[in-house]
DNA sequence: CTATGTTTACCTATCGATAGATAGGTAAAC
DNA sequence: GTTTACCTATCTATCGATAGGTAAACATAG
């Protein structure tokens, strides 16, 4: 088995992240948390860098595995589209988190190079899942408007999660997820 | 003359928790670039939570008055919608920086009472104006939809610079926008 | 099966840097 | 004489990181 407590580190970290962000996160409070000393998270990932690219990473991956999933068991596109928003909704109903690479994103000039290379790796997988699923309900071929369309869903909920957090309202995140598929941004 | 002191440190303040945030806001970096020491600055603003309500309150105070200059100057709505998508452009041509209302409402958890008021303040006149703007577009007299739509917007928006941030790449706000428009988000 | 060496996974203790905040002093302006 | 607008000096708390120790797990040779 791979370690538990590095698995802990990682899972009390995301946590941490997404609700406070890359800065927000401490080795001595994370260390507390997990039942160990800081010195010992060093053991596991030498830098906060380190820690910091490995959960990006973890975060990006498992986002894959999903939307894999997704693709593979939902024939219907639109509903497809549907849990992928439903995803991000699910961060803010975790105690009004925020998708992990959204807020590292923001501090996107702080982050060590490593990190900065998987928070871009996330958006890469999330619009190319997404223009996947856009090429599956359209019929015109333009593969490269499709590309553009999914950087403007993936941008626009990203936007939606955010600005419902500051209001610490998830009805304010459906609302505006709901308005993107009114104006004709979202099919289905 | 108001103190000039006070109006240099909001400036640089300003300037860094666009680009750091605000729990990247350190009073002794900001002390050394506006050349006075850390104490200094308490005189003007007792504790961190001050200056960031200051900040928070004074850029929205622009905003608006911002919003509703283009409103009385310009009399074609759409133009009107175009000005507002360039504020938020402006930010990233200006060293890659974010809103400062968007990059606090991802910390917000973090953020004292009195600035929270304000990061909220921020997106109200936002919608607010957004609403204004798209009524005099639609004789529907959908009032409380014209209002979801403006909300829908301001969310979007504050998530495409976001994602364009994380790309340093400003190119990528305009694509983003410009989908936002073609697929009838942002009308005009 | 036992003895020995190595690796794993922690620990204590501490480092220098930095955080926001405060006390108290000073010199100029009013 | 009081207020304004700074200063020096210092406080406690916290940051990521490192050095060095320990005890258990494991591997290997006799």
């Amino acid at each position: 088995m791979k370690s538990d407590t590095r698995e802990a580190i990682m899972a009390v970290a995301r946590k941490t992240v997404q609700a406070h962000g890359y800065n927000g996160l401490s080795f001595r409070e994370l260390a507390k948390e997990v039942g160990i000393k800081s010195a010992s998270i060093h053991y596991h990932f030498p830098t906060k860098g380190d820690l910091g690219a490995a959960l990006a990473r973890r975060y990006w991956e498992e986002a894959k595995a999903a939307f894999d999933g997704f693709w593979a068991e939902t024939p219907e596109p639109s509903l497809c589209l549907r849990k992928y928003t439903d995803v991000f909704r699910q961060a803010l109903e975790n105690g009004n988190r925020m998708c992990l690479c959204g807020f590292m994103a923001a501090e996107f000039d702080d982050l060590p190079d490593a990190v900065k290379v998987e928070v871009q790796a996330f958006a890469d997988i999330n619009v190319a899942w997404l223009a996947k699923v856009l090429s599956s309900m359209d019929t015109s071929g333009d593969s490269a408007m499709l590309r553009e369309r999914a950087l403007a869903i993936y941008a626009a909920i990203g936007g939606a999660q955010l600005t419902a957090r500051s209001r610490a309202d998830i009805s304010v995140y459906d609302r505006i997820v709901e308005s993107y598929r009114v104006a004709g941004l979202i099919p289905g």
